[in-house]
DNA sequence: GCCAACGTTGGC
DNA sequence: GCCAACGTTGGC
C-alpha cells in the first residue's frame, strides 16, 4: 500500500513539536484523540506515512513541521488512567476504545506555515483544514496539497 | 473572552 | 429515534 499523508493537531501549550523533538528518538505517543473521525483516520496510518505537525489555539496557528509514523494503532494506555485528563470510564485495558500511534519528528519548518498564509494559496483552498467548521485533530491530506506545503516551506528556507 | 460550528449526552 | 442542552474546538 502506498504512503499516506496526514494532518495531526496539537495545542503547543500541550504538547508542540519542539517537545516531540526532545523525546528520546525524538518518538512519542500520540495520546488524546477523542473523536470517533480523527479516531478511525489515526487507526488507518501506516508506519512511514507522513504527517504535517500543526500548531492550533496558540499565537500563530500552522504548521511547523514533518513527522513521520512510526507505530501504527495500538490501544491509549491514558484512556484507562484515571488520573489522565484524557480518561474515559469505557475504554479498559481488556476492551480499549481509543487507540493511539507512535510518531516521530522528522523536519522542522524554519518558520512555521502559517493558517493565515494557507489560506493565500490558491491550490490549497479544497484542504479539509481550511473548511469552514471543521474541526478534526486528525485529518488525511492529499499527496499534492502535502508537496506544496513542503514547497512552501523549502521556499522560506531560500528567501531567508 | 467571544462565539460559530460542530459532537455528545440523555430524557422522552 | 428525536432533539434540546451541554461541552469542545479553535480562530479571532
Amino acid at each position: 500500500m502506498s504512503k499516506k499523508y496526514w494532518l495531526m493537531k496539537s495545542e503547543p501549550t500541550v504538547f508542540s513539536f519542539d517537545n516531540l523533538m526532545a523525546k528520546p528518538d525524538a518518538t512519542d505517543h500520540w495520546e488524546g484523540v477523542r473523536n470517533y473521525q480523527a479516531h478511525n483516520y489515526m487507526r488507518e496510518m501506516q508506519k512511514d506515512d507522513l504527517v504535517l505537525f500543526y500548531h492550533s489555539n496558540c499565537e500563530i496557528p500552522g504548521i511547523v513541521g514533518i513527522a513521520k509514523v512510526i507505530r501504527e494503532a495500538y490501544p491509549d494506555h491514558t484512556s484507562w488512567d484515571a488520573s489522565s485528563r484524557y480518561y474515559d470510564p469505557k475504554s479498559s485495558l481488556q476492551n480499549p476504545r481509543w487507540f493511539m500511534v507512535d510518531v516521530q519528528s522528522k523536519k522542522k519548518f524554519r518558520h512555521i506555515i502559517s493558517l493565515k498564509e494557507l489560506r493565500k494559496v490558491p491550490e490549497l483552498q479544497e484542504m479539509n483544514l481550511l473548511r469552514k467548521g471543521q474541526r478534526l485533530s486528525v485529518m488525511p491530506v492529499m499527496q499534492k496539497d502535502f508537496e506544496k506545503i513542503v514547497k512552501l516551506a523549502e521556499a522560506t528556507y531560500s528567501r531567508s
